[in-house]
DNA sequence: GTGTATATGTTATAACATAACGGAATACGC
DNA sequence: GCGTATTCCGTTATGTTATAACATATACAC
C-alpha cells in the first residue's frame, strides 16, 4: 500500500501500522500483560483505519471476523488498549483512535476537523491551566485537550 | 443560605444564583434571543445545584415542576443555554454545569474530582497545543480542556 | 488436578441523545 | 387588532453509547 494523506500530512501507513503493533506487543510482554488476539485485532483496526472510530463500528468489524458480537467485547478490548496508552479516546466524538505516538508517554492533544471528521495528534504541554490547576491544589492524574475546528484542507479558500 | 464551600473555595451562593440569573436575562434581552420559563428554570437548576448534572437529572426536575417530561425539552433548553454562554458542557461526564464567569467572553476548562465529582472552572489560555495547531494550519473554533483528578479535599493527608 | 487470576461470551439494561412532526405561543409588520 | 412568520414546546419514537452482572473458558503456579 502507498502513502495515504492523514492526519494532514503524508505518511507511510503500512509501514506505521506495522511498527506500531510489534511495538505494543513488546511492551505487553515488557509489562506482564497479555496482548490476546481480540485487543490486538482491535487495535490492527483502529491503527488500519486511522481516524476515529466508534465502539460500535469497532465491534461491527470484530464482529465479522467472528471475533465478538456484543458491545462489552469491543469496550473491554478499547478499554485495555487505553489503559496501555496504545490507544486515546476522543471525548468530543465519542470514539477511539490509535495513538499517534505510542513510544513516549505523553499527555495528548487533539485537532478534530468538523468537516471531514479527520482528528490529528499533537503534543500537549503545560499551560496556564496546568499551573492554575497547581496553584488551587489540584492534582491532575489526566488530562483531556480536544479542539474542534477546520483542518488546512478543509478552509475555505481565499477569494482572488 | 449561607456560603456553601464550592469548587473548591466558598462563596455566597445564594447571591450569586441570583445575579447570574439576572445578569442572563439582561444579555438575552440584549441578544435578542427569549429566556423562557423552561429555560430559564433549567438555569436556574443548575445553578441551584451548583455541580455538573446529566441532562436526565435535569429533566427530573423539571418534570417534577410540570415543566417538561421528555428528553428533547431537556436537551433543547441545555442547548440554547450552552450556546449561549451560560452553561457548559462536561465532555467528560456528559454533564451540563452553569458557568461560573458568565459575564466575559472565555474559553473554559475544568478541574474535575474524580473522588468527590466536584468540578472547578478555570480560565484556559493558550499553550504550546493552539501554537501548534495555529502551525500545522488547524483553525480552532472550540476547545475542551478538562483535567481529572483529586481535588484538594480528597487529597491524601500525608503521615506524620 | 486444584486453586487463582485473567480473559471472553452473553444477557440484559442503563444512560445519553436526537429526528421528526404537530401544535401553541410569541413577535412583528401592517 | 389581524395575519403571518418564527420560535418554542410537547410528544412519539428511535438511535447511540456504555456497563452491570453472571457464566464460561483459558493459563499458570503450585
Amino acid at each position: 500500500m502507498s502513502s495515504t494523506p492523514i492526519g494532514f500530512t503524508a505518511h507511510d501507513h503500512a509501514h506505521c501500522v506495522k511498527s506500531a503493533l510489534s511495538t505494543a506487543q513488546a511492551v505487553c510482554s515488557q509489562r506482564g500483560v497479555q496482548m490476546t488476539p481480540v485487543r490486538l485485532r482491535t487495535f490492527e483496526i483502529l491503527l488500519e483505519e486511522h481516524a476515529a472510530m466508534g465502539a460500535y463500528n469497532v465491534l461491527a468489524r470484530l464482529n465479522s471476523e467472528g471475533l465478538g458480537s456484543k458491545p462489552p467485547v469491543a469496550y473491554r478490548a478499547l478499554g485495555f488498549l487505553v489503559d496501555q496508552g496504545f490507544v486515546h479516546r476522543i471525548e468530543r466524538l465519542n470514539a477511539f483512535i490509535a495513538c499517534a505516538h505510542p513510544e513516549d508517554a505523553h499527555n495528548p492533544a487533539f485537532m478534530i476537523c468538523r468537516s471531514c471528521g479527520t482528528v490529528a495528534e499533537a503534543q500537549a504541554q503545560s499551560g496556564t491551566f496546568v499551573q492554575s490547576a497547581a496553584q488551587t491544589g489540584f492534582q491532575i492524574e489526566q488530562t483531556v485537550i480536544e479542539a474542534e475546528g477546520l483542518c488546512p484542507s478543509c478552509q475555505p479558500e481565499v477569494q482572488p
